[in-house]
DNA sequence: TTGCTCCTCACGTCACGTGAGGTGGC
DNA sequence: TTGCTCCTCACGTCACGTGAGGTGGC
């Protein structure tokens, strides 16, 4: 459920933020406990502390979401932290954006590549499996 | 040109085999020299020594373009492994054929599920591209 | 005391890349 | 002596998996 906040740090009575712990965020993402704590080793996400313990933020969770698509989309832990500290600035954002089309292109046409080769390897492999079959149907 | 085999280690007065020097082969297949001794690590290739020279014969050449082609097709360097030795023995060869089928069809389907991603992905990406292009053309 | 959740090292995996430092034979 | 080819460690990379060993609070 909520955590509780140190009442000490913050010193505006609002609204308790919504929290989530690293074991939530991991169970509605599908994802290890282990991958989020090494997308914060790798500066991807900054959870709050409470002791030893990780306490996660709407933004936070945002941030693990941007992390997982990019991911699903093929781009590097390092492009994706680029991308996310661009996505933060909002200020000189013109230019940001143009780096952004430039990676987005870039991958794309990786991924053009890549589907040019799987077909083939797809070909190959059903013809090598076509082959196979013949030869244990034929053979004694 | 021909290396000069060590007439001591060979009785027979044959012709002498065809060889190759690592950097023959990296250069013929595209490779890095570096590459071809990490799969003799792994127990894909053995060729001889002159030395501490590697010597490759043409069956040597025939796996290392079997590695290749076994890498391009997805497979790991274990799979690629097993199915080497598999093509060695030539006994019991139906059984081993199965495995192989057994193989390719399980590499076949992953090969499926990735196109779908990729696929997935592409759209994703084309339609981010066009939102980017959007705005940047909208904005000041 | 037991059980659960969360934590921090730190080594392992996969397929090499990349130096560092050295050898043999023309 | 210089240059080229080949060699052997051995650490680095990428995205985590997998224990080992320990803590806090119900």
């Amino acid at each position: 459920m909520g955590a509780r906040a140190i009442s000490l740090d913050t010193a505006t009575p609002d609204q308790a933020e919504e929290t989530y712990t690293i074991t939530e965020l991991a169970g509605e993402f599908g994802v290890t406990t282990r991958a989020i704590r090494f997308y914060e080793d790798k500066g991807l996400i900054s959870p709050r502390r409470n002791g030893l313990n990780r306490v996660y933020s709407r933004r936070d969770r945002g941030r693990l979401k941007l992390v997982l698509r990019g991911k699903r989309l093929g781009f590097s832990l390092a492009d994706i932290r680029e991308m996310l500290d661009l996505y933060d600035v909002g200020d000189g954002q013109r230019e940001q954006l143009k780096l952004m089309l430039v990676k987005v292109r870039e991958r794309l046409s990786v991924l053009h590549r890549q589907r040019e080769d799987i077909d083939d390897a797809i070909a190959e492999l059903e013809d090598g499996q076509r082959q196979i079959e013949k030869y244990l149907k034929q053979k004694r």
